[in-house]
DNA sequence: AAATTTATCAACCGCGACCGA
DNA sequence: ATCGGTCGCGGTTGATAAATT
């Protein structure tokens, strides 16, 4: 165990990882599987914690996981979670498959706290219409949406003036209800549903600040069936 | 070109929750 | 019921790269 060897003076790697520590990790997981954390980093012969090796493995050794620059649309996913739930980093990461808590946690900090920071402030950047048009509001300006499209509604349907969820966000503008993946999409949807009973998020809502307009969660060439698959495999 | 500042991201830490003995 | 071990989360730190002066 690693805290026995602390115990017996043993020094415990700390630091960036090398080449062979995760060759060595990697085995010694696939052997003995994602848990027992200490267990692995003794029999693995790894100076190493039993948390180094878990946060090594979860967030860089395990398959599947996405590396690279995080998309647009992901960006817009991350800014969209963070504010119905706040720093829930191991959530958000849950609805972007391949992402980790860490990443995503890392990635807000330097690119999103600031951007998020101006829309609640004043500005506000919205894509509707399923991401062919882009609007840019800001704080109390209706206009962008007010001469938006006949078949699409106002902004009282798009951010929502009323009670009901789904004008709330936008989502009435979408026949998801219908669909062959209404429950993988429906899924965080009501789950975004209940939250709105925890948040509150539109109460005494007037004005598009507080109000992330859903469709913005639409990449701009695909349509929301395509997109379905960002929310494919979620817990 | 060198020094300094800023940005980025991998990694660590503390704490609370959970679970099994 | 309790206690120790383990896990997972969120905040923070620190090393390094990139940008700026």
């Amino acid at each position: 165990m690693a805290f026995k060897a602390t115990l017996q003076g043993e020094k415990l790697h700390r630091g960036t990882w090398h080449e062979e520590e995760d060759k060595l990790l990697s085995t010694f997981v696939t052997l003995m599987g994602e848990r027992r954390w200490d267990s692995i980093a003794s029999a693995s012969g790894l100076k190493r914690s039993g948390k180094s090796c878990r946060f090594r493995w979860m967030n860089y050794l395990r398959p599947n996981l996405k590396r690279g620059h995080i998309s647009i649309e992901e960006e817009q996913i991350i800014l969209r979670l963070h504010e119905l739930w706040g720093n829930k980093w191991s959530r958000i990461a849950r609805r972007l498959p391949g992402r980790t808590d860490n990443e995503i946690k890392n990635y807000w900090r330097t690119h999103l706290r600031k951007k998020a920071q101006e829309q609640h402030e004043g500005n506000f950047y919205c894509k509707l219409n399923n991401g062919k048009q882009d609007f840019f509001f800001q704080k109390g300006d209706m206009s962008g949406l007010n001469h938006n499209y006949e078949n699409h509604g106002t902004a009282e349907d798009f951010c929502g003036t009323t009670d009901d969820s789904f004008d709330a966000v936008g989502l009435s503008n979408f026949s998801l209800i219908s669909s062959p993946y209404e429950t993988q999409l429906s899924d965080p949807i009501l789950e975004f549903i209940k939250d709105q009973s925890e948040i509150k998020h539109h109460e005494g809502c007037n004005s598009l600040e507080s109000c992330f307009c859903y469709p913005a969660l639409i990449p701009d060439d695909s349509n929301i069936w395509d997109y379905a698959g960002f929310l494919w495999n979620m817990d």
